[in-house]
RNA sequence: GGCGGCGUACCCAAGUGGUUAAGGGGGAGGUCUGCAAAACCUCUAUGCAGCGGUUCGAAUCCGCUCGCCGCCUCCA
């Protein structure tokens, strides 16, 4: 039984880091899946990692391909923006990954079935839950929140991951999985399901890496009544059995049922990603338990180590402090950002202008402030000489952006220098950074690329054109009261005039 | 009870042993301008919850106190 020890970890990894910078000395160029990113190169990047509870650097398992598994959503409500906050994160890493010339693959996984409420005696499984409450079937309320979540991605310009699945897609391979780890003798039948045996993987001494918590220190089954036959209230679901009001279930070789929370995440991750990932990524409220697990039932089953990065965020809190959660009921999602005519890349600009594994305090003032700097972009890029090449003096604000992100992910320091570098165009009126910030918007994700040709592509409808040509002509006859009156017209059209020293006048739709 | 985190200006937030404590928002003043907007400039924490200690030197390390929060039970 080859559990591989903390100590033959270390080793090995000594050995990659060692082995690592005579592959890829710094400066080498990229080649291939990489090569489009010019003047960036593969240099140290360092990140927290949680199983050693230090900031180390990132040394990927094969050379510049990352394997990469974030949590996603439970498909049963909406999700809020502290959620979004999580996938903004995990799309930030990753995009700062390809910035520094990795090749990133990235799952996320779609739970609709099995993650328990824990409210009830029973317990109750949240999609059915929902769907009780809704009055659709588990499917269509996955669906539903499913799409609505893959909408948000988009409004908030993330990345699609390179996979996305769904829990109930991949019985058969959680089947799979919960074979292999009895096989090994890390689970046992029961007449509820069967159990991952916590006793005897404590055994191997690999529980508690994580939260560092032993288990006696732990209340663990304190609340839970159910399931008396489990042999330690330690012990967690693989798969569970007899519970026929349960609508989702399945045949398996211990009898119908349905798979346990925790073990989507390892059969998926190792069926996309291979026994050993890179990076998982998550809230850092699932390293105790979710996380925890998921390790113990993957390295049980395959004996190998299940991740090298543990990577987790902080929460989004509300003013005072609380975290803004699910259970608590009331939290703010997309839309009230929308209705309250927020841009909704302002959101993001926002959780970028704090550390991830800072807490960061929500209010719409905050998300307004950071919604100054992303017009202030976007008003720059509007105008810049997007054909010209950059100015030198451009490199150094390059440097400084990738080692800000290289040092954990300190995004509110490369945030600064993007802002420093457009200050210093305007100062200077040297515009010629456009290469540089597209670049920058690669891993900020706010659209910056697209305001480059934002001017010329602009549709001016006829309407709004009449009422320019008359503000032309009467600024040209000097009858400002006139000039003025159209300004307000124009306005109230959602249109700003732009008076220019020469004369000229610009125009430009809000943004918002 | 156990584990963990936080407290930096009016607000958000970097910095975690050594030049003037990043950056943004807001506010004040100014340049430009018919006005407005944008942009730019100047100013806005002799101090980093409080009190001790270590040190040549601390926001940064240690101790105590106060306040706040998360997890241990579903949670990003």
């Amino acid at each position: 039984m080859a559990i591989v020890s903390d100590a033959a970890t270390t080793s090995s990894e000594e050995q990659r880091r060692a082995a690592g910078p005579q592959v890829w000395p710094p400066g080498t160029q990229l080649v291939g899946g990489s090569a489009n990113l010019k003047g960036s190169s593969l240099r140290p990047f360092f990140i927290y990692n949680s199983l050693s509870r230090s900031v180390e650097e990132f040394i990927a398992l094969d050379r510049d391909r990352v394997t990469y598994y974030s949590c996603g959503p439970t498909v049963y409500l909406r999700q809020h923006l502290g959620n979004m906050r999580s996938y903004i994160f995990a799309d930030t890493l990753k995009r700062a990954l390809e910035f520094n010339g990795y090749a990133v693959r990235h799952v996320m996984n779609i739970t609709d079935v099995g993650h328990m409420t824990s409210d009830e005696d029973a317990g109750e499984d949240k999609v059915e839950k929902t769907a009780r409450a809704e009055g659709r079937s588990p499917q269509e309320v996955a669906h539903f929140y499913r799409d609505l979540f893959l909408a948000d991605l988009n409004v908030l310009n993330i990345e699609m991951p390179e996979v996305i699945c769904a829990a109930s897609d991949h019985i058969a391979d959680m089947i799979a999985l919960i074979a292999r780890i009895l096989e090994r003798g890390f689970a046992y039948v029961a007449h509820s399901g069967v159990y991952f045996d916590v006793e005897k993987y404590r055994g191997a001494n690999r529980r508690g890496r994580l939260s560092r918590q032993s288990l006696d220190e732990q209340h663990a089954g304190q609340r839970l009544e159910h399931a008396p036959d489990k042999k330690s209230p330690h012990d967690f679901a693989l798969w569970v059995l007899n519970q026929p009001t349960h609508l989702m279930q399945w045949d398996s070789p211990w009898g119908r049922g349905y798979p346990g929370w925790h073990i989507e995440c390892s059969a998926m991750a190792m069926k996309y990603l291979g026994a050993t990932i890179d990076i998982h990524s998550g809230g850092i409220d699932h390293v105790p338990i979710h996380h925890e697990n998921e390790i113990a039932q993957s390295e049980s089953a395959t004996g190998r180590p299940f991740v090298r990065y543990f990577v987790h965020h902080a929460f989004l809190v509300g003013m005072e402090g609380a975290k803004i959660s699910k259970s608590a009921g009331k939290f703010p999602v997309l839309e009230d950002l929308i209705r309250a005519r927020v841009n909704p890349l302002a959101f993001r600009l926002f959780c970028l202008s704090a550390k991830y594994r800072s807490e960061l305090v929500f209010s719409i003032d905050a998300v307004r402030a950071a919604e100054r700097n992303l017009y202030y972009l976007y008003g720059f890029a509007a105008s810049a000489p997007v054909e010209e090449a950059d100015s030198p003096w451009t490199q150094a604000y390059r440097e400084r952006f990738q080692a800000a992100l290289n040092d954990d992910l300190n995004t509110p320091e490369a945030l600064a220098v993007v802002l420093e570098m457009v200050n210093k165009a305007y100062r200077d009126n040297d515009r010629r950074i456009c290469g540089t910030l597209k670049q920058f918007d690669r891993v900020l994700g706010i659209r910056l690329a697209e305001q480059f040709e934002y001017l010329k592509r602009l549709k001016v409808p006829a309407d709004i054109q009449a009422l320019i040509d008359e503000r032309a002509q009467a600024r040209s006859k000097k009858d400002f009261g006139r000039s003025d009156e159209l300004r307000m017209q124009l306005q109230a059209r959602g249109w700003e005039a732009k008076d220019n020293r020469d004369g000229t006048s610009e125009y430009m739709p809000r943004w918002n």
